[in-house]
DNA sequence: GGTGATGATATGTATGCACATATTAAAGGG
DNA sequence: CCCTTTAATATGTGCATACATATCATCACC
């Protein structure tokens, strides 16, 4: 038994979890308090706790108070990806990235866009296109609206040099968004750039980021023909 | 000052945020130790550990022993899809989920699939087909290989019923797995079971799971054209 | 018999303390 | 002057305790 030796909160994690896989503890079952797998254990409640909680943040576990710990019945597999700058990607993948901008220019954006974006978005924006390069290979063809309301600076910067997203990161602080994932048939646009045929099947990321309630920028990202974003659960 | 107010980790988590938001701590600077916040906020050591413990996992902040900790220069965005049962995706929004197995054939499965899976799988696989609809529209066309090395008892499963997915999360505890999400082009096979055109843009979920090195199941989810993964950062 | 008050219980969190560990900076020896 | 050793420091973790909070079970009361 293996029980008794754990002392870090990272030996009970591990613990609890192989008698979760080996169905010592079967989905929908109830595990014992805190206070017994302390006991059990030989520590203290709140070490307990901790690996108690790393678990429930994982999926495995679901707790409630009074009601007690039970194994999660259909543990949701959540998938954790890290969305980097598109620059670093391309590094990562050992290649050199490569950068060029496309297109700048103020105006209003098209009606749908504003209604995906919400709220009161009445003023100008930026749109910037540009294509990201891995070993010269297009990469990710990227499609940006920039709010001036929110963000006038943007309106000096000429975006040739360094890519929108790095910049905004660096300067435009956002509370929150959203993003979606999606696949979608290559534009003529966005097959000549990625140098595709028109309608090939094209991973696509399409995030909005948000100050408060005001819009800062919306950006679709489409990936070259045969790209996968991979992650471990 | 809401500084001496803070009283619960997440207040001080809260806080936290607004300095990083505010740029009172801009990108890469360091902020004070935790004793010092502590003091700050006149609370526990351990208080200000939990905070910044937590903004750490969300990517914010970049703690390294002795070293302190600093504002995130890209603060890594970091997205977390659960990757609900179908049938569960399916009623969250609202409609009426369907399932109807295709196809269910024991036997040794493709070279390049083998390949994919890697280390020793050499036995027999079943091969299990089906469509989730919702509202009676397909949805998702599922593919999948199960190891009857790993798990025999599905050799006993007709999985016209219960879909395969959620006869393993009950049956198989995994221990880890990796996930890609990809646009391929309709199959002709696909095409015919979403009723859709062939070489239209399909959002494509792979999933392995394994039981230590031993792989599970190994499976292709096509959803019908269109389809968002949403989710907020 | 239904209902609302009440107590019991499990998890959630805060505190003060101690020690562990990683890492940097400084001191010392060749 | 370079390299090794040593000390200082910030975060990481464990423990014992206390109280907070959500929720379930029970029981008295109308």
């Amino acid at each position: 038994m293996s029980g008794p030796a754990a002392k870090t909160w990272q030996a009970i994690e591990s613990e609890v979890r192989r008698r979760i896989h080996t169905r010592v503890w079967a989905p929908g079952d109830m595990i014992p308090n805190e206070q017994d797998l302390a006991d059990e254990f030989g520590c203290a409640r709140a070490t307990v706790n901790r690996a108690l909680r790393s678990l429930s943040d994982a999926g495995l576990l679901e707790r409630r108070r009074k009601a007690g710990t039970r194994v999660a019945l259909h543990p949701v597999r959540k998938a954790t990806l890290s969305i980097p700058i598109i620059r670093k990607e391309i590094a990562a993948r050992g290649q050199k990235p490569g950068y060029r901008r496309l297109l700048r220019r103020s105006g209003v954006p098209p009606r749908d866009l504003l209604e995906r974006l919400g709220g009161d978005t009445d003023g100008i924006f930026l749109h910037v296109q540009a294509l990201h390069t891995a070993d010269g290979a297009p990469f990710v063809f990227e499609d940006r609206w920039i709010n001036l309301d929110v963000v006038p600076e943007a309106a000096e910067q000429p975006f040739d040099e360094i890519s929108a997203n790095e910049w905004l990161v660096r300067t435009a602080a956002f509370t929150d968004g959203e993003i979606a994932f999606s696949a979608s048939a290559a534009s003529d646009e966005a097959a000549d750039h990625l140098q595709c045929d028109p309608g090939a099947a094209i991973f696509t990321i399409e995030r909005i980021t948000r100050d408060g309630t005001r819009p800062i920028t919306l950006v679709w990202q489409y990936y070259r023909p045969g790209f996968r974003m991979q992650t471990t659960i």
